[in-house]
DNA sequence: TTTTGTTGTAACCATTGACATTACATCCAT
DNA sequence: ATGGATGTAATGTCAATGGTTACAACAAAA
């Protein structure tokens, strides 16, 4: 099962952000011209953005603010921001094992101390990275291009 | 998105074979017994971990046998075996960005070694669980239930 | 104050994947 | 041969993803 693409459509929104702020307006139109998907899907995204504080989206006349400093927004804030996953276990467990069976009552003691240690270290590496790292990186690639 | 209940369960079934295969036969009713599930769902995890050959499934009479020393085995060949992921990537791009805009054009030469460096992490983290640490672990586990 | 352009959302729809279930052909040791 | 297994096709249900249309709410500018 892969993670969703809304997560890479996230970073793709603030990173056009970044890039085209300055001398266009960033409406949700534009957005999706970028990505090649509709408005309404760049919408809720930007909605579920917005639920986690992470940025302003102004009614009426359009316009996107990025609420705190680009370095101390991480991929993380992002993905959680984004994936909806319950309780926030990484790894989905079969319901209700059988607990008559020694294996099965004792699965998750055996398990779960495991599978978070190795999502953790996925969501460690994804604090590494910060919005700047997506403006600097995309400055550089789009200087290199002329 | 969560990472499918096959990868859990399937490593539910390998800690069954070790605990139980000395005193009884393991088949896929007994698996799906411990596992609270159907057999035809064991028998199609068994047939990925077969065809990763990790395992021989005896027709007819039933029984499977691991094909390899369990310190070998690592979690992450379980979830490879499992996880049927497009050409392995973890994360997942919205297709075909827009190509006329400088962001769509290169969001993936922004993104790629970043999400590959954090699925990475996890891949690598996966590979310090073997399947002997589940035979070790769930033994433990009951010597401490009586 | 009306117009214009935008966001917020509801209401659908199609497709896909996960998981479940039934049914039956196939296999193999006894 | 037969009894107990596996292999697998066919089908169903459910939830999530991604898309689309439509329209109300809103705010700035004409």
């Amino acid at each position: 099962m892969q993670i969703s693409s809304r997560f890479t459509v996230a970073l793709h929104i603030f990173t056009c952000l970044e890039v085209f702020k300055e001398n266009n307006k960033v409406t949700s139109d534009f957005l999706a011209g970028s990505i090649n998907t509709n408005p309404v899907i760049i919408r809720k995204i930007l909605a579920q953005l917005k639920n986690a504080g992470l940025i302003t989206v102004a009614r009426g006349t359009g316009g996107i603010t990025v609420n705190r400093p680009l370095e101390e927004i991480t991929f993380y804030e992002v993905y959680q921001a984004i994936e909806p996953i319950e309780n926030g276990d990484l790894f989905h467990f079969h319901e209700a094992p059988n607990p008559e069976c020694p294996v099965g009552r004792n699965i998750h003691s055996l398990l779960d101390s495991k599978l978070k240690a190795i999502q953790n270290s996925m969501e460690d590496e994804m604090r590494k990275y910060t919005l700047a790292d997506l403006k600097i990186g995309m400055q550089d690639i789009l200087a290199k291009e002329i």
